[in-house]
RNA sequence: GCGCUCGUAGCUCAAUGGAUAGAGCAUCUGACUACGGAUCAGAAGGUUGUGGGUUCGACUCCCGCCGAGCGCACCA
């Protein structure tokens, strides 16, 4: 409201000053600095050099004509350093905030800038011969939120699971679970994992001792689906389509693709193989999309799929993938090109960088392949689901993980979800006590919000208006983490202004303007956390305290939820 | 060797090219007989790996070097 208000008079400012608006719009920033102003401007910086005059001067102008226009709430606006304008608001303008707040409800912080987009969003794609291991959660956790994020843009997501079934992966793993079956060792290069000997037996209860190849790897991939099902519904992830590679084959999509790449004059012949020219595109190098024994490599098929993904009458594909598969984002964009799919590159590739496991201070190395595991199933068997999500969306994606199960098991109590939590239930309980004392909440438009003004109510409103711009900035980015800083800031900020500000109070109005200030609050947390798919509880259950020595039962602290 | 990514407080990490680089943990000092102390107030902690460059302004962009991770298949 006041940030639109502020760049409306701005622009006219500088239309009025006779200044062009810079290309990238007109900047308006919340400083760093309290005194700094409520919000700045850098447009007479950006505007240097204008008919020669100094960005001081340009600064000059516009305030002049701002001064003029008298913008609500502006009481000061100061020139700064090099030339930042500096707006400073009377407090009262964050009453606005609380007004705004209400009035969307659960639409605060979304927008529809994204209205009419159709995006395909596909993450984790984990291959379907096992369990999805501990670090793969982090794409389980980031790809649900970025879905939320453009969601909550307006955009309609579409949240997709790529089945690799159709590979000789799935031949190893038959084999490999065979082998078990038969109380032989996998084959070389096969899955040693011990949750192979699991299934085996499993497999053997329901299908008995006649087994063959075909049989041992569809009962395998068909339990290991299911397993990763149960396993995303356990973290509350819920995929639209499971897409199945057979498909491709079966339908011939793979050879059609081929066949339109060649008829178009990208694709030439060389060692008895079929190549793509990818480098025509940009590529490093040419890639092989048929071998020379015939069949197409992986390339080919995910061309195919990609290729079925836009036909499917999505605008924009976006993929997050584990930074170790960064060397394919190449090929397949250049790839999709040579289909007449952008650029803009198609599919977006998110690479995420991965997750060092890490028990009893050794890394603990990941792959189905080589052994033992530790699944994500295993972690939400000590953890709350919520924390595991947050654990993982407190980091941008380009950073490195270090995973500590240790840490994260031990001290999950003190993750950092419970603290934000912890300001919703808080929020709630305000409420019950309300209520409890027969106090009726009267309509907003009937309270005065002006009585609204201590410091800590002013820092939390600011807070608060900053929620908006923080979720276009995370859709934008792709960075859920953006949201958990965000709303671990404003639970900070909640808990400060709760410790100095008592709402119910014998002050009758005050008790009226705070309760819908907490109201705004409540709002703001619950949309974040939301966001985030993480649960926004009314109640927290009672933490075990052990500096008495009388409580003696576990209690159990896991059941939270809103 | 080539390519991609990453080096920020003791530790784990934030920071659309903006002003004085911020949190949490750990350490230290404190807090209401009141809405839930899973809380709050404060202290201390930094040559943003390193050397240049661009810019009014660089953790951010460009180049070199050092270090780490990951890729460089007619595997998926």
């Amino acid at each position: 409201m006041i940030r639109d208000r502020l760049t409306h008079s701005l622009r006219d400012a500088l239309t009025a000053a006779g200044l062009p608006e810079p290309p990238a719009g007109v900047p308006l920033d919340v400083p760093k600095h309290r005194e700094q102003g409520d919000f700045s401007s850098n447009v007479a910086l950006q505007l240097k050099g204008h008919d020669g005059a100094s960005p001081r001067e340009i600064a000059t102008r516009i305030r002049d004509e701002l001064v003029k226009a008298k913008v609500a709430h502006v009481v000061e606006i100061e020139i700064a350093g090099p030339g930042f304008l500096n707006f400073h608001l009377d407090p009262a303008w964050t009453h606005d905030v609380v007004r705004e707040a209400v009035a969307e409800g659960e639409r605060y912080g979304r927008s529809e800038v994204l209205a009419g987009q159709r995006i395909n969003l596909e993450f984790v794609s984990s291959n379907p011969t096992g369990p999805l291991h501990a670090g793969g959660g982090r794409w389980v956790a980031v790809g649900d939120a970025i879905a939320n994020l453009l969601a909550a843009q307006g955009a309609e997501v579409h949240r997709e699971y790529y089945l690799n079934d159709a590979g000789n992966q799935l031949d190893t793993f038959g084999a490999s679970l065979l082998a078990r079956a038969r109380g032989e060792q996998p084959p070389e290069l096969g899955y040693m994992g011990n949750y192979v000997i699991e299934m085996a037996e499993r497999m053997k209860a329901e299908l008995g001792d006649d087994l063959t190849l075909e049989t041992a790897r569809e009962w395998g991939y068909l339990d290991a689906v299911r397993e990763l099902r149960d396993d995303l519904a356990r973290i509350g992830v819920v995929f639209d389509t499971w897409f199945s590679e057979r498909l491709l084959h079966e339908r011939d999509d793979v050879n059609d693709v081929l066949n339109t790449l060649s008829e178009a004059g990208h694709t030439f012949d060389q060692d008895g193989a079929k190549w793509l020219r990818t480098t025509e595109f940009g590529d490093s190098r040419d890639r092989v999309v048929v071998r020379s024994d015939g069949t197409p490599t992986y390339l080919a098929a995910d061309l195919a799929y990609h290729r079925d993904k836009m036909r499917r009458g999505f605008t924009h594909l976006i993929d997050i993938w584990g930074a170790d598969h960064h060397g394919q984002v190449k090929s397949l964009q250049t790839g999709m090109q040579a289909l007449g799919y952008g650029p803009p590159a198609e599919p977006e590739i998110l690479l995420g960088q991965l997750v060092k496991l890490v028990r009893a201070g050794e890394v603990v190395r990941i792959s189905k392949r080589t052994g033992n595991i530790i699944t994500l199933a295993d972690i939400l068997d000590d953890v709350d689901p919520d924390v595991v999500r947050m654990t993982f969306l407190l980091l941008s994606i380009d950073s490195p993980q270090t995973f500590d199960l240790d840490v994260v098991t031990a001290q999950s109590m003190e993750n950092p979800v419970y603290y934000v939590q912890y300001a919703h239930a808080r929020v709630a309980s305000i409420a019950r006590r309300a209520a409890e004392a027969g106090i009726v909440v009267r309509p907003l438009d009937t309270v005065d919000l002006g009585v609204l003004q201590h410091v800590r109510e002013h820092e939390l409103l600011r807070s608060l208006d900053g929620y908006p711009d923080a979720v276009r900035d995370a859709a934008e980015m792709r960075a859920p983490q953006k949201i958990s800083t965000w709303v671990r800031e404003f639970a900070a900020r909640f808990h400060s202004f709760y410790r100095e500000c008592r709402v119910i109070t014998d002050d009758a109005e005050l008790t009226q303007a705070r309760l819908w200030l907490v109201e705004s609050c409540r709002i703001g947390l619950r949309s974040a956390l939301e966001l985030l798919g993480v649960s926004a509880p009314d109640v927290m259950a009672q933490l075990e305290t052990d500096d008495t020595d009388d409580a003696g039962e576990a209690n159990d602290t896991d059941g939270v939820d809103g």
